[in-house]
RNA sequence: CGCGGGAUGGAGCAGUCCGGUAGCUCGUCGGGCUCAUAACCCGAAGGUCGGUGGUUCAAAUCCGCCUCCCGCAACCA
């Protein structure tokens, strides 16, 4: 009974500001790999979090008149207020304060230390006296501090790094053979920018505030961002902790990260991982950004990019879809409001919601809202096009999945949906219906519009889980006992997802609400733009 | 010469590795249908594939040079 474990991870966010449509990406496309692997029967784990170690952090809460501690306090709940909204399934929360985790760096940090990887040096930098930071060379603007434009100091300090070469051939290895990063085009930016030049030993303590982890044998140093932030992907199973036991997850099949911190996830956290002796992840995978900030962007068109009134106003579902949908492979995109309420309208609203809508009101209309037993036998090329289309449509998606390459995978389904709009047209159940004796033929018709529509859906619930629960019950898939709407109904199991012919021919139907509304887009623009 | 990505009809993209009728979605225009959420289906217009020089019977695709945009370069998803 063991089923196969499968580990899926989001950094964990900086809380430096209210989250935003672009920590919803990261996010949603896990919640819809995990809901997805989930339904074929793994044993999920799929875990994100907030990293609230940083002079920024304290920075920010002095700004807000609060301490530190109170002022991460407020932000991680509005993470998990977000992800609460927009139906994220996560399996585990971790908060770099935590104190599970807190101790169980403490033990990561001796641990590597006493195998002698890492050591006490010193780090010299240009220093910004009044903001007590670091820069190094390349960070400065005009030779100036980046952050208050005033001048640095040469400056050293005492700190401990830790050894990069001892790691570099298997770091290579793991890029260059095991495909671990995807799209392979960020490998060659990784190899040439950092491993071929020779990889430098890494700094992990800070003198320059006390907000953070202290290394546990010498207190005045506290552990930097990678040791403590990086390492959340083991501590929240468990590693070095009593919390949790279950390092069964371990290694993780995918981190999904945003592009800029590649190198974190595909160099430094490789190099922790080989120093604690650990078995290397899977895959990571990075994913371009949605740009709404840009000069391009939210100011002249005054986009509005919170993901609450976006989800209040156009639902958590038809958001999720569009920025899944429009989510690139590896290069940016400028997130619009036309561009998502096209989205919306068009796949949603015009070809899925509309498919629905016609195909039940017609089983509603000529045959009472339930088929008749028999269909007859009509042996047609229109009828096998389709059914041949919609029958391997599960293994394209599912190896779209692997990949993964989300944005595919909803175009695949909804090519398969524009397709039974198409098969309506050709086959022309209105005229059908004239007759009494296309009554059979009718109804095998509006049969085969039923079940693509429940193998679409049905694949389409791991990427909009309210949303489809009510297509299940207008095409009866569900009935009206089925409280929850079909959590455990065996026709939208994953197996049936995969096979012809699952819904019984007698099927009965009920027509509800409209379940993707159009939005007229000129009016939404306008008011989206009177918000902020 | 720091590294990398990009420039393709009005918009967003695919095609470039392995040269050979320039494709998709949206938008626009015309037609069809009437089951449906003014939705659906069909058709059309619209591109000298950033510029320039070369290789070739043939270049968006290969080679040289140039212009512009973007990302990374020790904590922005």
């Amino acid at each position: 009974m063991n089923k196969k474990t499968f580990y899926i991870t989001t950094p964990i966010y900086f809380p430096s500001g209210n989250p935003h449509i672009g920590h919803c990406y990261t996010t949603v496309a896990c919640d819809a790999i995990a809901r997805y692997k989930r339904w074929q029967g793994f044993d999920v784990m799929f875990s994100t979090g907030t990293d609230e170690h940083a002079i920024k952090i304290v920075q920010n809460a002095e700004a807000a008149g609060l301490g530190p501690q109170e002022y991460v306090d407020g932000l991680a709940e509005r993470f998990k207020k977000l992800w609460e909204y927009m139906n994220i399934s996560y399996d585990r929360f971790i908060r770099t304060t935590d104190d599970y985790h807190k101790s169980a760096v403490q033990n990561i940090f001796k641990a590597i230390f006493d195998k002698g990887y890492i050591y006490k040096g010193e780090y010299a930098g240009k220093y910004c006296v009044p903001d007590e930071s670091f820069w190094t060379e390349t960070q400065l603007k005009d030779g100036k501090c980046p952050e208050c434009g005033r001048e640095v100091i040469d400056a050293k300090e005492e700190a401990y790094f830790m050894k990069m070469q001892p790691f570099a051939e298997k770091i290579e290895k793991l890029l260059t053979e095991a495909d671990y990063l995807k799209p392979h085009s960020r490998v060659n930016e990784m190899l040439n920018n950092f491993i071929k030049p020779g990889l430098d030993d890494l700094c992990v303590t800070r003198t320059t505030t006390t907000w953070g982890i202290p290394v546990p044998f010498d207190e005045e140093h506290i552990i930097y961002v990678w040791i403590d932030a990086l390492t959340n992907y083991i501590t929240l199973l468990g590693y070095e902790n009593d919390r949790y036991d279950d390092m069964r997850f371990w290694a993780a099949d995918l981190h999904m990260t945003a592009k800029e911190i590649v190198r974190f996830h595909s160099i430094i956290w490789i190099a922790i991982l080989l120093a604690l002796d650990l078995p290397l992840p899977k895959r990571l995978y990075s994913h371009g950004w949605i740009n709404f900030d840009g000069k391009k962007m939210s100011k002249s068109l005054g986009n509005v990019v919170d993901p609450f009134i976006l989800g209040e106003r156009y639902g958590v579902d038809a958001v999720r879809y569009q920025i899944l949908r429009d989510m690139p492979f590896s290069g940016d995109i400028d997130f619009s409001n036309e561009l998502m309420l096209n989205r919306i309208n068009t796949d949603l609203a015009n070809d899925l919601g509309n498919l629905v809508s016609r195909t039940v009101a017609m089983v509603e209309k000529y045959f009472d809202s339930t088929l008749p037993e028999n269909h007859g036998n009509f042996d047609s090329s229109v009828d096998n096009e389709l059914i041949t289309m919609v029958s391997s449509l599960r293994a394209k998606v599912d190896e779209l999945i692997e990949e993964p390459q989300i944005s595919s995978a909803l175009t695949e389904i909804f090519k398969v949906i524009s397709r039974a709009n198409k098969y309506i047209d050709e086959t022309a159940p209105w005229i059908l219906a004239k007759n009494e004796a296309d009554k059979p033929r009718l109804a095998e018709v509006l049969y085969n519009l039923l079940e693509t529509i429940r193998i679409c859906s049905c694949l389409l619930a791991p990427f909009m889980p309210t949303t489809m629960k009510r297509v299940w019950k207008q095409i009866g898939m569900c009935s009206s006992h089925c409280a929850d709407g079909c959590g455990s109904n065996p026709l939208v199991s994953y197996e049936n997802a995969g096979i012809w012919g699952v819904l019984p021919k007698n099927v009965t139907v009920k027509r509800g609400e409209i379940i993707f509304p159009r939005f007229d887009i000129a009016k939404e623009t306008e008011y989206l733009g009177t918000i902020k």
